[in-house]
DNA sequence: AGTCATATTGACTTTATGGTCGAAATGACT
DNA sequence: AGTCATTTCGACCATAAAGTCAATATGACT
């Protein structure tokens, strides 16, 4: 009789759920980049995934819960993009245009994920919550420098409508021809940077983040 | 025997059609303000509506015609509300401001809208095409009075997006303080208008619509 | 080759949704 | 009160989608 190592079989069995799982979020991934997510059903999600019904309900509990981990996979995936940003700059300025030309770079070589990026974004406010506050904080540090009025808070949503937007453009097909310290300039003329200093932020970003 | 009038049979006919139609696109309104559009079903609709589902059928063919028909309702309010400055402006850049500062001001007092018209660009790009045609047109002719570099296109975005942010905002309960100038103040830099000229174009917009 | 913990499968049940159609209601008119 | 063009109604059918579970497959190990 073979009495194996019951860790051994755990681990095992744990890296095939991973493979699965991991199989499911990609299917997600790339139905969220061609259908509106409340549209997708639990048996186009399969067949993408090419997977038993049955299997989807060991790993999720619904689509909400597979919305959920997509999310969370997006997350992270920002998190990788602007790691390396994040300790080395510690001006409020650079850091905002750091993380949008991350992001628009990021999207401009990969479309479909600027496509899922803006749909989840747009279905699950807390998923996005996350990166949201950090750059809300990078505001509400910005917003201090400077005698200006206006809240960081409304700055936050101007921001974040121009990225979605650009998201949503490029993912779409339009702007194929972006000059990404364009967008960036205009974001920080938008949230009260006058146009001269703004361009020295993008010299600086250059420096950090060379154009493509 | 009565054998009335048969003109005037349809149209009493008309006017019931009429009345019934238009409580269907209300629902319509209703639901599309607290829910994806792709998720509201007939079933929800008719509820909303107080209606039979055959009825339902009599007045649509699908769904998708009375999101069309709810789109176009959105429309001819855009209308209405920017008819009066539609005329009488010239400058772009006054235009572009009035404009805006509409929406703003419609999106405040009946944020229901705000969420209907958010939801409504996201979902059928072909309804939100009238507004966006004429919202370029007048950025066109803005782009050829500077000599700034940058396209009509990707201003025409960035417009876009801070709008349907603000739009969102404000139908979610954020931004609730919100200063109508200052966003048009963002908007204007965004796209290429000095700080200065844009206090000069708010002051004026503040003539021809006066802050609330 | 045989064992067994684990993961996967897909037929099945239930519920939700889209769509149809003959019956019933409406209401202005005589 | 009766007529009739027109609209509305809602039970009904067919299909799609959600969700379940006993049976089957997997694969490292002896």
């Amino acid at each position: 009789m073979a009495n194996i190592n019951p860790i051994r079989r755990a681990e095992i069995g744990r890296e095939k759920r991973a493979r699965t799982r991991a199989q499911l979020i990609e299917a997600g991934h790339a139905l969220f980049a061609k259908q509106a997510v409340e549209s997708v059903t639990v048996d186009d999600l399969i067949k993408e995934a090419g997977v038993a019904k049955g299997t989807f309900y060991v790993h999720f509990d619904g689509l909400e819960a597979l919305i959920a981990a997509v999310a969370e996979d997006l997350v992270q995936s920002f998190d990788e993009l602007l790691q390396s940003g994040r300790t080395s700059i510690t001006e409020p300025a650079l850091r905002i245009a750091f993380g949008c030309s991350s992001f628009i770079d990021k999207a401009r070589e990969d479309p479909r994920w600027a496509a899922v990026a803006a749909r989840i974004a747009a279905t699950s406010p807390k998923g996005a919550e996350s990166v949201r506050r950090r750059l809300f904080e990078d505001l509400q540090q910005f917003s201090q420098g400077l005698p200006d009025d206006g809240s960081a808070e409304l700055r936050l949503e101007i921001v974040v409508g121009i990225m979605l937007q650009i998201l949503r453009a490029l993912s779409e097909g339009r702007l194929s021809s972006l000059d990404r310290n364009q967008v960036i300039a205009a974001i920080l003329r938008a949230i009260g940077i006058d146009a001269r200093h703004a361009e020295s932020v993008i010299a600086r970003l250059s420096a950090v983040s060379p154009v493509l």
